[in-house]
DNA sequence: CGTATCTACAACCATTTGGTTGCACGTTAC
DNA sequence: GTAACGTGCAACCAAATGGTTGTAGATACG
């Protein structure tokens, strides 16, 4: 409920990662289970080191985290950092529906 | 209905056009009043330009419309382009739960 | 042991992004 | 009519992005 203090850095991380269609689909993968880099990795016609930096650029946003198993690296997200965009959205929206200035987790994200 | 038709290169612009502070700076501004193109870029140290060129980018990802009033180009918000992106998101939470639900059920079938 | 597998990372390349300046054009004001 | 204003757009530049290949370090397997 409360947009705890997201720094704007954050803020363009988060929605950065979820701007590219690759990345949203390997969040939606480790949102259904866990999977290794490689397992993913299989899934796409890329590189496996393009999906290696995609996987990073989750993991910098906080969207998903690694947790070593032996020699492999799964994946598992973040529902939290999810939560955390879409609470930022609605309270776009509240700013809309109230269209006064007073309301502002977002501006205090933006203006620290 | 929710999660209605939106492509995924919409999808990318909409995330892509949040991705930046200056860029949700001006929406804000937009959602809670109707500013000119000018009356925004004063409000940065950027160039005019700068701010044009993001006011472009809100506009294609539908997050503000213009509408011309004399010489002067009005920005305002479009609140249901946020709303589709807060809806994504909740999407993707509600995938979550599902596999919460999902691992629950197993792990009861499991126990004796 | 040696070898295959999983991961990490560096170097490189093409394209996009976020910024600049300068110019052109329609609209308002004097 | 001329001057000032608001906007759009092109050309340019530095940095970031999204991809590649290649190399190297751990870890598992036969």
């Amino acid at each position: 409920m409360v947009v705890d203090t997201l720094s704007p850095d954050e803020v363009d991380r988060l929605f950065q990662a979820l701007a590219d269609g690759t990345r949203r689909d390997i969040l939606t993968r480790a949102l259904t289970g866990e999977h290794s880099v490689t397992a993913l990795a299989a899934r796409y016609e890329m590189s496996f080191a393009a999906v290696q930096k995609h996987v990073a650029v989750l993991e910098r946003a906080s969207l998903i985290a690694k947790a070593r198993h032996g020699r492999e690296q799964l994946v598992r997200a973040n529902p939290a950092a999810i939560e955390r965009a879409r609470a930022l959205l609605q309270s776009y929206e509240a700013l809309w529906r109230h269209r006064s200035a007073t309301m502002d987790a977002i501006l205090a994200a933006d203006r620290p």
